[in-house]
DNA sequence: ATGAAAGCGCTAACAG
DNA sequence: CTGTTAGCGCTTTCAT
């Protein structure tokens, strides 16, 4: 057990005064060389760590962040909780900043008192976390929800023409009967996606059948309850957009074991570019969403306004989406 | 900007001292309930909320836990750190404990003084890091490695065991001709189930041959390169086990794209139980590790250390693997 | 059971 | 440029 030094003995060790420790820890300029060297000195051989809580209480603030996930499991299990957690820790780390992993739970909120600033991963049915948060004056970023009703600043996806991309390269493609399986349309992304497909259908005349369109929640046993409801249909669909990778690795699976083919039968596009894609019977065209770079945008941002005093500037990033082509869909 | 109400203010309104709304706040039973009540009152009204910060400085400890995954991209970007990452996270969470998500690198080492507490997930070329934590006296919990050198107690998985198990099911369905792709051997868990793939060839007879032994470092090129060695051995193998389902996914491409099948011509056995091997073209045979059950234990047993200012207990426990049967192997 | 006073370890305002 | 003096907001002896 190492013993606690303080800045105290470091300035008597230095002959110097406590102010002037800090003033070298804090690298504020207004210190002459010489003593600058004493003080390195001094902090060397006593192996000195000033105590970051204190430090905190005194300067009233501190460089922590919080990344809130919400504990909804479709999400904190999900690629996408595995991307934001990877994005934003890497680039927390460069900027020197500590992360606070914070799963929220519906009552569970936040205590914004010992944290700088707060990430949210999508917003959830945790909206009254963030009005909490918001309300307290913490720095806040929100990362795949377009937040416009409220005050805050975001990164997001562009989940809407993303889907629209998808569906009309299917179009494209000459199908024509197109069906979605969804994610959950709690999420913002879920219902864009959905959206997106409308307007594809829309803006090339298709009629929008509501027997195509499949609720699903994100999860595999969602996707092949909604792939198997779409395959009992009377005029099964030749396409799908589904809006997770993993939930069109399950329908593609269900296809399969219905005798049926893909593509030759059914074309399937996914969303994420989940590298899970690749490794299945057969190479996923899906679209993909830059999901480490929304987290590190998000993460430097919330570090610029925390640093900056600044009045509150409004930043709202929307990220394009990308389609990536592999062999699940042909022509028809 | 809601205003920062102290908890002077609180004791104001209730109309008695700082200490004792202190006491309320940490459920000290020496409060009369006339009082306790007022209290409870005023910090509803005035939406008191203790500054964490203060708490912290004033109590010398911190109920915040850090978790360190070493930065090795190997690690952190698999399935393993993934997992713990979960663990750890729904376990804190339920321990009203904060967590820290550190990602450690050579230099950057953890601050100790803001924490309770530190959680090693592995330790691979960062034992100075956990040295110094150690040195500390900060509490401490090492994840999957088995430290019987240093005086810190950990949880971890029975590598060895599981990895002979693996072996010797092979050995049990004929085989004689197996071959080992290994983790980066820099782990203790690659090291481990290296050994344990020697003892079973051991305990059975079996020579040992150095040419069936391939070095990998968890990542699907380096499975690659080893099965692609394998196959052009004089004497190719009829079965390999692999050090992770990752390297034995990609380990099974290279053996189809060579026009063999699995396990119709080469069986396999792969280590995680990730759910990636559930969707590939044949059900991977694999050793599952009780990778959150560890998280959580090892969690637990850290926020107990921290909790009880008894002597140190050394607590090292050792979980056990199970092999989960499906479809990659064949007898022979 | 309760309050006054003295810190926890550091930083910030203000003189000098 | 440097030291002195107050705090940051809460907990904790120690009397009462």
């Amino acid at each position: 057990m190492a013993e606690k030094i303080r800045i105290e003995e470091v300035a008597k060790l230095a002959g110097v005064s406590p102010t002037t420790v800090s003033r070298v820890i804090n690298k504020l300029p207004t210190v002459q060389e010489a003593n600058r060297l004493k003080v390195e000195e001094a902090i060397r051989k006593l192996k000195f760590k000033p105590n970051v809580i204190a430090q905190r209480l005194a300067k009233g603030k501190s460089d922590t962040i919080a990344l809130v996930i919400p504990r909804y499991e479709g999400i904190f299990f999900s690629f996408y909780a595995n991307q934001i957690i990877r994005g934003v820790g890497v680039a927390s780390e460069s900027l020197k900043l500590d992360l606070l992993l914070h799963l929220s739970t519906e009552k569970s909120s936040l205590d914004t008192a010992s944290v700088g600033g707060v990430l949210f991963a999508d917003i959830i049915s945790n909206k009254e976390e963030l009005d909490s948060v918001l309300e307290s004056g913490t720095p806040c970023v929100v990362m795949n929800y377009k937040a416009d009703d409220l005050d805050t600043d975001y990164v997001a996806i562009d989940n809407k023409t993303g889907a629209k991309n998808a569906v009309e390269y299917l179009i494209h493609l000459g199908h024509r009967n197109i069906a979605h399986i969804s994610g959950n349309l709690v999420s913002q992304a879920a219902a864009d996606r959905l959206e997106g497909y409308k307007q594809a259908l829309e803006k090339n005349n298709i009629n929008i059948e509501e027997d195509f369109i499949k609720k699903g929640d994100y999860s595999r046993p969602s996707a092949r309850k909604a792939m198997s409801a779409l395959l009992k249909l009377n005029s099964v669909p030749t396409a799908v957009f589904v809006a997770s990778d993993d939930m069109a690795q399950e329908a593609i699976s269900v296809i399969l074991e219905n005798k049926l083919k893909v593509p030759g039968d059914i074309s399937v596009v996914g969303f994420d570019d989940n590298p899970i894609c690749l490794y299945g019977s057969v190479g996923l065209t899906t679209v993909k969403q830059p999901l480490i770079e929304m987290a590190a945008k998000a993460t430097s941002l919330l570090h610029k306004i925390m640093s900056t005093k600044a009045a509150k500037t409004s930043t709202k990033i929307i990220l394009p989406t990308e389609l990536i082509i592999r062999d699940s869909c042909r022509q028809i």
